[in-house]
Order: structure tokens, then C-alpha cells, then sequence
DNA sequence: CAATCTTTGTGCACGCGTTCACAAAGACAT
DNA sequence: ATGTCTTTGTGAACGCGTGCACAAAGATTG
């Protein structure tokens, strides 16, 4: 029977033993004093806690660049995620295959979902589509939604929404390169607001450490 | 001259004013008592701390579905990055224009990294190339890489890696959904593992609060 | 100019999460 | 079976971040 202990585990995520076994207690009592915790058994009953072991039907709505993007994209099957419906506004696009699935119109979208049951729905539409899609996958049984749209999305109590914003990890990557750069970079050509009128003290520009403000 | 109370934010934000007043003290003392903060210099001030009126040159390599849905994302220019190239293996891509730029092919890496002072690179390949691509990206002189392959990336000390899974963000939507349904789902059909041995007493699954294992 | 009123900036205390440290549990050797 | 050795599970202490509460600052009014 092959173990892991937690200082084995601790190691290899770059944690606390302590911390990673009071995180596995939580789930239970799965581990083997003196051996450590049977590998299978443990990653059987973390996948059964976060939901991988379930079947998520997911309904993707918007099928340009990133639409396809995400019905081509390999990781989600592996994770009990499968993709029950790709649906377009465009009729043009009705019928065509993505990722092997045909695509179907926004007409469609309600019998699509009460037919496969569908809770998760991934809004990649144009900004403009997104709140009136949000709307309909709502009213049709939708919970959770995910958002690719740069809107935010206003939905009823008791529905999920997680919005993605591809360019914020860009953000937080220049964030961490223009302090790498030091403070050596020559000013910048936007236009500076004057100071509203006193000369602080602090008033000094960047410098110490990260501000609580940003994401690590 | 138009201000906002630290109150008022809090209340936008719906996080503590007294919090919000503390971070914006790591910035300096931007702040005027009895009357709030300017909001154009308080924009200007926090733009300026997270790098948003620097001007990053970025690349994106491999322009599939998702590279090509990047290139078109438009939140990228408004937050001071500037797609400098796009690059791809594939030499029937080079030259077709991507969102109004031509593809390039990857023999040309080196050279526009060099050339257009490129210290971000966005790599949405497949899993395979990933790896080579980030080498050869280094090797030229970037030092932040944004990744989307399904693959961890080793890189030097000093190089920055942040991976976006597309997936995750999915999973935490299902592991609530999970939640609200309760635990009347049925027994699934995977297998389960028998367990190593004893019964324990906790051994009784989820219920409970959430675990601290998971992402909020 | 003095008094009042609003809002900032921050010291201090509380609470939560992480880490330490150890007793209990169980495997394994003798 | 008894003892030893490893590793879990967890009580207790520590440290950090959040929120409270207030003094200081400055605007505004009479």
C-alpha cells in the first residue's frame, strides 16, 4: 500500500506539516499513525470533498476566440466537467462543430438547460450580451456562473458568480516587474495631478515595502 | 475639485473604512482631514503604485484559439500593456494579421523580445511547448511570464511565473454548488477506495464547515 | 479669529489562523 | 507479548491582520 506522510507532502507543496494535517483532519480521520496517509484512499476522499468525483454538465454561451478556447480545453473533463452545450447568438454559427460539439442557438438556451440539468453556466460573450445572458441562464435554473465578460453581473441571492479577468494576473506580474526595475525608471509622460495642496511628509513616492492593497 | 470620503469607498466596496484608510496610508498621506481624498490624484497615486502608467510591451506565443482571443481582449491596452508581437510555430500563421497584428513566426522570438525591450511574456501554447517557449523567452531576457499551459514551468531565480488554470475557477464554483445542494445527492458511481483499516470515529463524510483547504 | 464640525491617520486590542510541541496511536521488530 | 519507533491529530501559544476608537488636522462657519 503506498503512503505519503505529511512532512513528505509538506515539502514537496512548500507548507507546514502542522497546517497540512490539521487541513486533512478536517476532511476526516484518513491517516495512519505511525505510516502516514494510504495515497489512494486520501486523494479519493479530497476529490470526493472538492466535487471531482461528481458530473458537472456546464453550458458555455458565447462562441468566439475564447468560447473555443474553453470548449477545446482539455482540463475540464478531467475534472468532472463536461461541456453539455456550446450556444451562440450568432445563427450563423448554429450547427457548426467546436471541439466536436455542435454548436446551438440562443434560442435553444432554456430547453438546453432544464434538458441536461444544468447548474454551471460560462458566460465568454461580448460585454453587452453578458447581463442579459446572465439573466436567462438564471431564469432557467442556472446557480453558478462563471464570467468572462468585463461586466459585473448583478444576479439574484442564492446564485454564485465568479467573475475572470484575464488581464489582473498580467497586472500583478507588472506590478512585481516594476519593482524588480527598482525605482531607476525615468518618470513617466502621463500627466501628474497637482497635489491637492499641502506637502506631506510621506509624499515621497514609492518605496518600503509591498502595500496591503495588492494581491500577492 | 471632487473628493470621496474613505466612508463613502468602504461602502462601494463593501470592505471597512478604517482598513481602506490604512492601506491608502502605505501609499503616503494623500488624504485631507474634514474634507476625503482627491479622487484624480488618489487615481493617479494608486495607478502609479500598481504600474498602470508604465507602458508594458507584451508577447503573446502561440496563437490558437486562446492566444487569439487575448490578442483581441481589450482590457489589456486600457491597463497600460501594449501586444508588441504575437508569435507562433506554425509558419502557415505568419504574417495573417491577429486582432490587426501580423503573427510572427517563433524563428523571430529573439529578436523582438530584444528589440521591443519585452520583459513580459504570455504563453498560451500547447502543454508540449510550453516549457522550450518559457526557456527560450528567458534566455532572451524576460523576466515576468504569464502562463495558460497546463503545465508548471521551471524557470531561474528572478524570473516570475504565474499560472492561470481555467479550470479553477470552475472548481470552487462546483465545489459550492456542491454545498447548497446539500448531501442529498446520490452515492456516486466512481469507485471508492476501500478504507486502510480501522474505522474512525470521524470518518462520516463532509458536513461540517468548509475546509480550510479551500479557496473562498 | 475662535469655535465647531468633519474626516483622516494610527495606536491599541481583539480574534483568527498558523505553528509549535507533545501525547496518543499504531506499526514493526524482537 | 512487550518495547521501540514513527507519524498522526490536536491543545496551546504565538504572531499578524482587522477593526475599534480617538486625537490631530484642517476646512468651514459665525
Amino acid at each position: 500500500m503506498p503512503t505519503v506522510s505529511s512532512e513528505e507532502l509538506a515539502a514537496a507543496a512548500g507548507v507546514n506539516s502542522a497546517k497540512l494535517r490539521k487541513d486533512f483532519s478536517y476532511l476526516g480521520s484518513y491517516g495512519t499513525r505511525g505510516v502516514g496517509y494510504d495515497v489512494e484512499y486520501l486523494v479519493y476522499q479530497i476529490s470526493r470533498e472538492l466535487g471531482l468525483t461528481q458530473d458537472w454538465p456546464v453550458v458555455i454561451v458565447g462562441i468566439g476566440n475564447l468560447g473555443a478556447a474553453l470548449a477545446n480545453y482539455g482540463g475540464f473533463a478531467s475534472r468532472g466537467f463536461r461541456v453539455a452545450a456550446l450556444i451562440d447568438a450568432d445563427p450563423a454559427m448554429a450547427g457548426r462543430p467546436v471541439a466536436g460539439i455542435p454548436v446551438q442557438h440562443t434560442d435553444e438556451l432554456e430547453s438546453i438547460i432544464r434538458d441536461n440539468g444544468v447548474s454551471i453556466g460560462v458566460i465568454a460573450t461580448p460585454a453587452g450580451a453578458a447581463q442579459q445572458v446572465c439573466d436567462r441562464l438564471v431564469a432557467a435554473g442556472v446557480t453558478s456562473i462563471l464570467n468572462f465578460a468585463p461586466t459585473v453581473l448583478s444576479v439574484p441571492d442564492g446564485v454564485d458568480v465568479r467573475k475572470v479577468d484575464l488581464s489582473i494576473e498580467l497586472q500583478i506580474l507588472a506590478f512585481h516587474e516594476q519593482r524588480k526595475a527598482g525605482e531607476e525608471a525615468a518618470a513617466d509622460t502621463a500627466a501628474v495631478p497637482a497635489a491637492p495642496r499641502k506637502q506631506s511628509a510621506t509624499d515621497q513616492g514609492p518605496d518600503g515595502d509591498v502595500p496591503a492593497v495588492m494581491p500577492a
